[in-house]
DNA sequence: ATGGTGGGCTACCCA
């Protein structure tokens, strides 16, 4: 079973590149972020014609996650629990099975900049929501796959010039000792247990020629429960569709697990 | 140090 996460910055703005994406790269699971969109209005038709369920938990203008999957889809949960009056549409779960169930969350974590300010105090408090979310799914000793926009740069080595990042939401101790409290629970990085080193990246800002420079950052994420982590067979990013025509500013990361 | 780009949407917010 192959599982991708894929912050795709407007699912309108983007269907081209993401019906493109979903025929060439066919992934199992497909859990997107930054759909920017209603449920009503999320173009549902193309992508079950490519053989995909869709499940989506959207709101307007901004934020909404999406799960896609050829595979059966069961059990779906829609929003972080524990936030009252929190209307923000950035956590969605399903559980996926193939030759085994694997429980599947999908997430959009708040940018959180400027920090300080209301908004970093958004980020850590639902990054604390989010660590007993993760807590209860460990619980679970089933399978479970956290992945999607993290907005967090976990380490140094997950930038190209860390130096210009130490103020930033996403590169602040805070937010990065709240990501580590989450894998200390007992999560695996799944890419990072399989590519050491430095220049792995999977989102290049739009301004400035980021791309053109490789002036990136690592943010999108799989965390694997323990369960998970015994399946892992492989796992990527996407880079080239950076490249291509009309591209989000993030690109596919994915996993394969013997599942 | 500043400004640079892009999506959603109609006055600016978000990244």
């Amino acid at each position: 079973m192959r599982i991708a996460t894929f912050n795709i910055n407007g699912v309108k703005a983007r269907i081209d590149t993401l019906l493109g994406w979903l025929s060439a790269s066919r992934p199992d699971v497909a859990l997107l972020q930054e759909i920017k969109s209603v449920d009503e209005a999320f173009p549902r038709g193309a992508i079950e014609d490519l053989g995909y369920r869709v499940e989506t938990h959207g709101q307007k203008g901004f934020n909404g996650v999406a799960i896609l999957s050829r595979l059966p889809l069961t059990d779906v949960l829609r929003g972080l629990p524990g936030g009252e009056g929190d209307e923000h549409a950035r956590w969605i779960e399903a559980t996926v099975t193939g030759t085994r169930p694997v429980r599947v969350a999908g997430l959009y974590l708040p940018n959180g900049n400027p920090a300080p300010g209301p908004k970093f105090d958004y980020k850590l408090s639902w990054m604390e929501r989010m660590r007993m979310r993760a807590a209860a799914l460990l619980a679970t000793e089933d399978p479970v796959v956290m992945a999607g926009d993290y907005n967090v740069i976990p380490q140094a080595e997950d930038a190209a010039r860390p130096e210009a990042w130490v103020t930033d939401a996403l590169y602040r101790p805070e937010s990065r000792a709240a990501f580590r409290r989450i894998l200390h629970l007992g999560y695996t990085d799944a890419f990072r247990a399989r590519v050491p080193g430095p220049g792995h990246y999977s989102f290049w800002d739009y301004q400035a020629g980021a791309w053109e420079r490789n002036n990136g950052i690592r943010i999108d994420h799989l965390l694997l429960s323990p369960q998970a982590a015994d399946l892992l067979a492989d796992t990527g990013i996407e880079r080239a569709l950076r490249g291509q025509e009309k591209p989000s500013d993030h690109v596919p990361v994915w996993v394969e697990l013997d599942a």
